[in-house]
DNA sequence: AGGGCTTGCTTTAACGATTAAGCAAACGGA
DNA sequence: TCCGTTTGCTTAATCGTTAAAGCAAGCCCT
């Protein structure tokens, strides 16, 4: 497409030097290589007249870098995860890294699919949201000493660089809220996976009932199959209202199982949050929108991605250096879905 | 990072034949450059051996095609334009083509920022979604001969390839809907801008007024800035409900809007739809959840992603082939929001 | 048998940039 | 004056791939 592009070359042909001096000056090497002042500045003046832009490809072909990052997000139809993907481009613009996403649907295949491509297009390193059964990419990754960063979830029998939120103390802190609005039966809906970060937002919602002295109930708690959402959040539901202990108070453990839950609260007819109290992960217009404001988990997003991105850069700046491991605070965004509850007289 | 790669070479040595021979077959060229049938099966066989992956970046340099689309988005945080990329993505991976994504944020600047970087990545080709005041940028691309489609939004003064909605039609059609559902004093909300598309969807919304006979009464349109929509949107509502002839019912022409009109209708205690009907454009998990479901414009958002993405690579192939333009048409969903009027009596 | 075609492969240049190595001219020191 | 260093530039190799051009051996035809 579109007319001839401006090579060293042409700069150098212009103002009568070999290709190596126009290399040397406009990459700031003029005093190693001892360039000339006068000509140097010529130089300089020549490729702003031509406006040369450097060939990208041609610089990575040679250097073996190629200033990519490839993102692998889990569902990037997914809100919270466009918004990373965003914080996450323009961090690493800000750096002169170009990010190349992909979305893996939640999905190993796709996942695989992703990074040999990325590969391929020989990125540099990789920020990754990892989904099930993906153990063994990022060992594969590790094994060929890719660089990469781990982002939202971890595995932590392998030892990488990651950045996740503090999952367990986020719940606790959802359910502990709960309870001391005066809620007792309260309910947890998951995703039934072997995710680290998912397996911590159970843990942290059994510890706080426990700390509070509440006899845990294993009918509070509905695993669902990420395949089969819908008919699986209605039937736990169903199960959690029918339980010798109905619950009076659900935590979402994602958005989207918020989303789904609350449609099906909807149909039921219950009116949050008296027959029902909310609170779930992640932030969504959604929540702002239902009748009874949402009450959430919020995440820092913003200190998430940037925060990815710069460990990647380090990492790729000294790939020797030892992984760091970030783990970040959720911020209990209380609203009237768990209003403290009113008494029963 | 990483072990070695193989190369070409590598294949070439251990088999004792040229680098030529090797890429001639690897490229399923043995026919025209006449490649010995028994030495090919054995390049192929090492090929194999030595998982052999090109090199893509010695590829385009070679070639001057990277196989990559620039896709500039006008906002990535919106669900509707996040569900177009990832739909672009998986087109264009089908064609194998990777796509960078960059998020103009509906800002002229950055959409600059993000074809000069793309450019220069060597994208083959762009698929836009453009911001308000990129004509310019359009017209450069243009006279650049760089290939492009423009998505959801064009410039009826510059011939370019596109495929958009019909949004003349889609907004006469919802404001056709309303009036058939016994509303009169309809109102629109829409975004203030020069943009063909949004200009489109107050001209159906007028139309339609008309064809029923309805006289437009100008407080029922507010044009929100795009930098203050949650005040503007405030003033606007406010200012409909108090005219001569308060509305009844409102379109919002875009999901943002819908959001942040509706957030502030529960604010007012309105109900949905018996003090206000409502209809608005592009389609989300918030209006499912709406205590009134949302009656909203479907859009085809995999035709529109798919479609653009053929239009761009047959236009890569050939690019002297006149622009194509493509125009598809909303699906109007009917809910509870828009239901046929209560009769006051 | 000698000229031309076919077959099967190699050589070479090119894409655009980087960089080690080389080389001539000018300069400095004793 | 002579040798060694510095200065200022060029040459050439390299990254991995492609493709035009070249070349030797074997074939056919008359």
């Amino acid at each position: 497409m579109s007319k001839k592009k401006v090579s060293l070359k042409d700069i150098a042909e212009k103002a009568g030097v070999s290709t190596a001096l126009v290399s040397y000056v406009l990459n700031g090497k003029e005093k190693e290589s001892r360039v000339g002042v006068d000509i140097a500045a010529k130089i300089r003046q020549i490729a702003i007249e031509l406006n040369y832009k450097p060939n990208y490809l041609a610089k990575s072909l040679r250097s073996g870098k190629t200033q990519t990052i490839g993102l692998i997000i889990a569902d990037i139809s997914n809100p919270f995860f466009a918004n990373i993907a965003r914080i996450v481009e323009d961090e690493a613009k800000k750096n002169d890294y170009t990010v190349i996403i992909g979305s893996s649907d939640e999905d190993a295949d796709k996942s695989w699919d992703l990074i040999n491509v990325l590969l391929n297009r020989q990125v540099d390193g990789f920020i990754i949201v990892s989904s099930e059964n993906t153990e063994e990419q990022i060992q594969y990754l590790s094994s060929r000493n890719v660089s990469f960063v781990l982002l939202d979830r971890h595995f932590p029998a392998i030892p990488t660089d990651y950045v996740v939120l503090n999952n367990y103390h986020a719940s606790y802190i959802a359910g502990t809220h709960l309870i001391e609005g005066g809620y007792r039966n309260i309910g947890l809906i998951a995703y039934r996976s072997q995710l680290f970060h998912m397996q911590e937002r159970i843990r942290g919602y059994v510890e706080s009932l426990r700390d509070a002295e509440i006899t845990f109930h294993p009918d509070w708690l509905t695993e669902v199959d990420f395949g089969r959402i819908e008919p699986e959040i209605r039937a736990g539901i169903d199960r959690m209202l029918a339980a010798d202990q109905p619950v009076d108070a659900l935590i979402f453990s994602t958005y989207r199982l918020a989303i789904s839950g609350l449609k099906y609260i909807n149909e039921l007819g219950l009116t949050v949050p008296d027959d029902l109290a909310i609170v779930s992960f992640g932030q969504a217009e959604a929540f702002d929108l239902y009748y009874c404001p949402i009450t959430y988990l919020q995440q820092p997003m913003e200190a998430l991605g940037k925060t990815a991105v710069e460990l990647l850069i380090s990492k790729l700046k000294d790939p020797e250096q030892p992984p760091r491991q970030v783990l970040m605070e959720a911020t209990l965004i209380a609203r009237n879905s768990s209003k403290v509850k009113a008494l029963v007289t």
